[in-house]
DNA sequence: CACACGATTGTCT
DNA sequence: GACAATCGTGTGT
């Protein structure tokens, strides 16, 4: 944050798009708002949806190969009093559960599309302690209209704070390997 | 230049 | 569980 506190959290639940995926933002090419999809891998995407709300997504491939990571849900670890402030909500539970509600918690905005994630110093990821493949669940991702076969969004499963859409579902569990981040 | 639609959230019934 | 809010982006005229 500008005053200098680190505000981090746990990822408990991920989305991903990539080339060939209708549901993908770089599905019909490059433009503008997409183009760091299209950058080196470790970068920040950073998109405004729905007249309010900003998406954080980690650059998983490329360059040249448009893919992404969406970041859906943290469990909030550290600045949770500025989270919520932020927030403009109390409850742990209200501050990272959600796509949007985790950007506004973490104060990123459009500002900070392309940020190096991996040795960057306002934002990043980090690796942390791996989740057990019997507990990550996958289902198909949320708001999305297209792609619905590709259950290719992976959560903790039974974490109280992934989002509400869609907690489980008649799908499985998968492989998967978890990891947390900070800011 | 005009229009339709979101990788959502918060509030109300 | 259902629905409105809100506006930048993408696509078509």
């Amino acid at each position: 944050m500008p005053d200098g506190q680190r505000l981090a959290g746990r990822i408990v639940e991920t989305e991903a798009y990539g080339p060939g995926d209708p549901a993908s933002h770089g599905f019909r090419g490059m433009t503008a708002r997409n183009a760091v999809m299209f950058g080196p891998a470790g970068r920040l995407y950073v998109y405004f949806t729905y007249g309010n709300h900003w998406m954080l997504n980690a650059v998983t491939a490329g360059p040249g190969v448009g893919s992404a990571v969406l970041l859906r849900a943290l469990e909030p670890l550290e600045g949770l009093p500025q989270m919520a402030i932020a927030r403009g909500r109390e409850r742990p539970l209200d501050l990272c559960s959600g796509p949007g509600k985790l950007a506004q918690a973490l104060c990123v905005d459009g500002a900070m599309n392309g940020e190096d994630l991996v040795r960057g110093s306002a934002i990043w990821i980090e690796a942390g302690t791996a989740v057990p493949s019997d507990r990550v669940g996958t289902t198909a991702r949320v708001g999305v209209r297209v792609g619905l076969d590709r259950a290719w969004r992976c959560f903790v499963a039974d974490d109280p704070f992934v989002s509400r859409g869609r907690p489980g579902s008649p799908r499985g569990s998968r492989t998967g390997t978890g990891r947390p981040r900070r800011s």
